[in-house]
DNA sequence: ACCTGAACACCGTTCAAGT
DNA sequence: ACCTGAACACCGTTCAAGT
């Protein structure tokens, strides 16, 4: 029926269905793919095939899966809103909050979270934020060294506790795994483990982070 | 020459040059190809071949790859010798030469940190020690809660560090990218990210974290 | 310019068969 | 009991061809 021109009407040019191929727009639709099927369940082809378009099309935007998931790490971290971080605060009030969103944001995307572990993010809204930060450190008196230093302890916290997190989150639905009843001690760190409650230790570690950090200045 | 039956000696079986098979061999192993090789050129048919056995002969062994890497994070946490920490010491002995040790081994394995980073090691020892660690720390007056909790930060941080500095330490050596000219904020975060001597802010972190943490008790 | 689809060199995993 | 190898249903990636 409306396959050979435009349709019945006429008067638009027949849009496809699908926005016009893009590196966001396939790096959005990647990761809304992993979000739902898992990453293991991902792949070059089913995502052409979930774009509707050929399973190779995607090469022509991507030069390879590593490339692919480059983009979809940047895509995760443009979810933070830099913009919208505490500039004018002090510099623990920016790093906290920043962390708290980087938290936010990966945990948004459980599945995805080791993907955005395993790779550095060379966006240039990620250079700048992280120039931005280090710059700030340094305003309040911390030595450049220091400022490096900090910035990256604070972030490897964030993405550790992340995907750790994710990991236990995941695990603990795909696993029925009896709770090895021979070892008597499984029980306690299991249950513990397991119970959602425990999710808020990040908000422990990172204040004792920053409390130490702010004994240097 | 050597094919039929026994060598001419005759006096031996003919022990094969390969030991027996076991769970234990077969991750060793898996995690030397790895080491040698990288995570992305590892298959579960070359580890059969470089076993000097038929491809599939692992899966008498292992449910299936992930059955394996699990089988590798427990490898590494193995070499961590928890036997001869400081169990004598105070609780914050204890939890640095912990961390420190668990630093050492992942980075000794960089191309295998994602895989202990994404998955809850829940071999025995991994389990008795992370319950020694948590009596510790209530023995030294931490609530039950905290003494998990604080557990779970330090672990968090140890983990997400190295696989920050294992993914750094080799994407410096694989790619030769240029700077980006354009972006003038890029050499102060790369100058500094691929310097060596970087690699010294897990002191820094670790040791404010512990502050932080010494305060609560 | 952008998309297609055949082709290549691999994978992980299963399973009937060998010894 | 343990290993083999053919077979199945996939992969990532390349590239000549289509429109």
């Amino acid at each position: 029926m409306t396959t050979d021109k435009a349709t019945t009407a006429g008067t638009r040019p027949s849009p496809p269905a699908r926005p016009a191929l893009s590196r966001p727009y396939i790096a959005s639709a990647a990761l809304a793919l992993i979000d739902a099927g898992g990453l293991s369940a991902f792949s070059m082809r089913k995502l052409g095939t979930g774009l509707g378009v050929d399973p190779m099309a995607v090469y022509r935007y991507f030069q390879d899966q590593e490339d692919l998931f480059d983009a979809i790490a940047e895509t995760i971290f443009d979810e933070l809103d830099v913009d919208s971080l505490p500039w004018d605060g002090t510099w623990r009030e920016v790093a906290e909050r920043y962390c708290l969103r980087l938290r936010e944001a990966l945990l948004a995307h459980p599945h995805a979270v080791s993907i955005f572990a395993t790779r550095p993010v060379r966006s240039p809204a990620s250079i700048d934020t992280g120039v931005r930060i280090i710059e700030g450190f340094q305003t309040a008196g911390f030595t450049p060294a220091q400022a490096l230093q900090i910035s990256r302890c604070l972030r490897e916290f964030t993405v550790g506790h992340a995907l750790s997190l994710a990991v236990i989150r995941l695990g603990a639905r795909s696993r029925s795994r009896k709770p090895t009843p021979g070892s008597s001690s499984y029980n306690i760190l299991a249950q513990a483990a397991d119970d959602t409650e425990i999710d808020e230790h990040f908000d422990i570690g990172l204040t004792a982070m920053l409390n130490g950090f702010e004994a240097l200045v």
